[in-house]
DNA sequence: TATGAATGAGCCTTCATTCAT
DNA sequence: GATGAATGAAGGCTCATTCAT
């Protein structure tokens, strides 16, 4: 981690050395992941994160230059989380494969739980609209490329136009997690599975 | 919706009757709507919006309780922008038919420009988070009937499952006009027709 | 003095145009004024000017952008009153006459009583430390200028270095208002003019 | 002046002992003067200067009790300097005397360089400035009493009058070495020297 | 009704000072 | 003694909202 520390951050206020400092610093990332996803960005302040890790205010502004450098902090680490697994299509059982990857990339963006803010975020920051930008389109290009690889073996189907389906999948794959709580129900991922399946693959190859 | 309408917005300062107050109403919405789409919900003060209508602060308080409320008048109005028709099936072609659908959906989703505010108020705003989940419940339904419909006259995959594929159906439709957005490219809306169609009609069906 | 609002200040907020609000300016540049001599400038809060001038907070900001902005302000209409008038050797009696002169402009820069305030700023203040600057320099060459003529006709000292000349007496007018504050005594205005004299006449020329 | 200085400076940590702490203490008094000329008395913190004598910032608080009484333990040792030496009028050439002696306080004054963080500070510090105006009083005395010698022995204007001539001269001493740094240009000490003389002397006297 | 000046709570940030290690 | 992290009071400023005209 702490090569890529000043990716997104800058290396403001002293990498902290000591234990204490580390719990200290990750005690407040940890109360500003709650206060955000709880209250939203713009109404969390510095001085709840602050009060909600128990420390003073003071203290906020010795481990961040301000509450989006926190963000920042928060999302270097897990920018990753957002990337899902390039789904692979070579599998004995492709459906099965991405069910259980959605399901995973589920779980880990819920437990992660700063889309939200995220979304409230991007039209007032365009570094982080650009990083994020950035990260979608190295997963589109990557869902695009394992396509191509599909197509060339003659499995997808002959008119798979790439751009719209990778765009699809990841859309899909986007917003799953979404699902359940917006409904309240439980995201059938296998379904989710069958469906993407059969946009990319024709019936017969399905069975195969 | 309708009944609830109220409820969201509150009948605060009495609808106006006079032609001038219309008039100073509609200016008012409509720069809290450029504003907003601007800079941000939170970004936008109530003496930037007066400003921008051309009339005093103190007059956007008569005829809005507040920022907020401003708001949601302005999706009062066209909160049923947000619903794409229901596609339908049994069309001589349904592909060319939902390729239409989607773009004058993307177009007026577009002209609407709230959708980022939205996403910045959810967190915020339990009850327009409730609003929204009605009207996607609503859409979701339609989709999901339409389907059934099309189900039991024998057109789609024998194994349809009705709630994915209306759920996904939702999020491509939502998502699209998004898409022209991020990475400037346009969308083929007749390529995510098909997309779309393949998620619901075996190949045989299609030709027909 | 609307004309020269402007000259270090800027226009910043509004020149306001109501009685009221002139009042009410005026309430804040004379509470600026007198807590930044009683007080310091670096001591004194906008909030405490506020209050003093028994307005609220934010109402100190509708009128000023910050302290500083109020400062300028203040010395905007009275920096004349450091000018000293220009000493006139051709007078019959040039004693008497710059005796009155010293007077008079101690008497007004007591009243304006910001001379403190402005050594506490000069240091971190580069663009009032120039135009402070600058003033003194038209002080100095119109004294100097003043020397110029008298030793063209013949008055003064065959010698008379009128820079350093100039620069004595300006430091000397300029300091003479300061001594009543440093030392309770009362400045014999009389005897001061004389030595001013001396440093321009020689004894002969005194007598006519 | 001895007898008070504890006073201004109150006895608080103890004047350490050890050649370890002199060696602390001497660095952050240097420390200490070299930021509060940089950049003012105000605009320094204790962190500051304790980062800039490198030590840490409660090792600050263990040699002085707050960033005033480093201060004052700065005048302290310095105070003297301000006192210019007694210009001695019964020399050879008086002029050249002081000239040089005017020279020499300049030299002293600009090395010690607190002058204008004084002028910060005596609006806030009313026992600074007292000591100040009692070592004004002081210089003030010598050269009166200087001046008294002479006229006894005859050589100065008979009219004249000791307090505001020592005032005057004093004045000029004291702002002499300001004009370098006022108007760029170098001070002219000889003519100085020579106008100091005019107002204490009649020319007769001047050739002897 | 319309106006826009006035209000003051509240956010952000700094820094003198303390204190556990 | 030294350290430097922690504290929290306080200043600067904004803005939603009120209210006298």
């Amino acid at each position: 981690m702490t090569e890529r520390e000043d990716l997104l951050v800058g290396n403001f206020p002293i990498v902290p050395k000591q234990k204490r400092a580390q719990q200290k610093r990750n005690a407040l990332l940890e109360s500003g992941r709650i206060l955000f996803i709880d209250k939203g960005y713009e109404q969390t302040t510095a001085k709840d994160i602050a009060a909600h890790a128990g420390v003073a205010t003071g203290t906020f502004y010795r481990y961040f230059s301000d509450k989006r450098q926190l963000l920042m902090s928060l999302l270097e680490d897990k920018i990753e989380e957002f990337f899902p697994p390039e789904p692979s299509w070579s599998t004995p059982d492709p459906v099965s494969f991405i069910a259980k990857m959605l399901e995973d990339h589920g779980k880990r963006l819920n437990k992660f739980g700063l889309h939200r803010v995220l979304q409230e975020l991007l039209p007032k920051d365009p570094e982080l609209a650009e990083a994020i930008s950035e990260a979608r389109r190295k997963i589109h290009s990557r869902i695009y490329s394992g396509l191509k690889q599909a197509f060339e073996k003659g499995w997808t189907w002959k008119d798979l136009d790439f751009d719209t389906v990778s765009w699809s999948i990841m859309t899909l794959v986007e917003n799953a997690h979404e699902k359940e709580v917006q409904d309240g129900g439980h995201v059938d991922y296998y379904q989710l599975a069958k469906v993407i399946c059969r946009m990319v693959f024709p019936p017969e190859v399905h069975k195969e």
